[in-house]
DNA sequence: CACATTTTGTGATAATATAACATATCATTA
DNA sequence: TAATGATATGTTATATTATCACAAAATGTG
């Protein structure tokens, strides 16, 4: 067992090997990681194939726990930034893919109170927006 | 040339074909449909195989018309449904995969705005949420 | 018509994710 | 400690979603 302190809670759970290795590399990396990517980060350090099977037992884990979310609409998994709490925001960049994570803001969070007035449980996860980011507006415009 | 009319816009389109029988089916369906379950309930229609290229072809126009939206996290399209304004929101349920298109209400048009000053440029697709509609929350406490 | 542009047809392949089943490890208690 | 059940891992195969590449056909324009 193993008392691990995340932005939301500190859960005890057991972290084996894979688990750990899992958790570690996207602790490091920052930011957000799609199963085969951790598979081909994850191999030098593991010194053998690793199935995806594997990878994305570890990442059911480690959502349960939330641990990591995963950002659905681009099929990637990212440990929340430090001082996050649940479940936030993402800003996600159709041309250069880059992430922006924030907390909730005050409408989002209003929003989500309306939601689940209406009955509907939402999960933690945080909610996608899509679009162009500032930089690549500026590249655009050159 | 066709003149379509939405919900959002009257747009002059030229609808071939394959991207009329698309559009269509959507219509008939009202409901979000993979780009695989579209090309078997195309299939019938057309009387020969439908190859995946053809119709994310279709529907890569459609969304660039504004005809159709993408779930993106599920991997799924639908039309919007009669009278909707753009962008809107889907309720998505984890375990019934249920789908509710409804309009941006106030708070999520506020942080709409928001995100815009921001200097994100957002795009027009529906806002995703997911969690556990209603039915299903009532089935698990049976 | 000639020519450029757009659309279609088609095969191959990439990227993401799960099913199924055998084996191994860990935890509980007889 | 040995038996037992629960949990985790290893592995192969397969399902699902999406794009690349290139040739042929249709369409628009002067
Ligand atoms: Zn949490
Ligand atoms: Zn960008
Ligand atoms: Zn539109
Ligand atoms: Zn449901």
């Amino acid at each position: 067992m193993q008392v691990i302190t995340t932005e939301c809670q500190t859960v005890e759970v057991k972290l084996t090997g894979n688990r750990k290795a899992v958790l570690l590399l996207l602790q490091q990396q920052q930011r957000p990681l799609s199963a085969y990517e951790i598979i081909d980060l994850l191999r030098p350090q593991i010194g053998r194939i690793i199935h995806p099977m594997l990878v994305y037992r570890c990442l059911d884990f480690l959502l349960e726990q939330h641990l990591v979310v995963k950002l659905v609409s681009v099929n990637k998994f990212m440990v929340l930034p430090e001082g996050a709490t649940e479940p936030g925001q993402c800003l996600i960049c159709e041309r250069c893919q880059a992430v922006t994570f924030s907390q909730s803001s005050n409408p989002l969070q209003q929003q989500r109170r309306k939601i689940a007035a209406s009955g509907f449980k939402l999960n933690q996860q945080p909610v996608e927006f899509h679009g162009i980011c500032q930089a690549c507006q500026k590249d655009d415009n050159k």
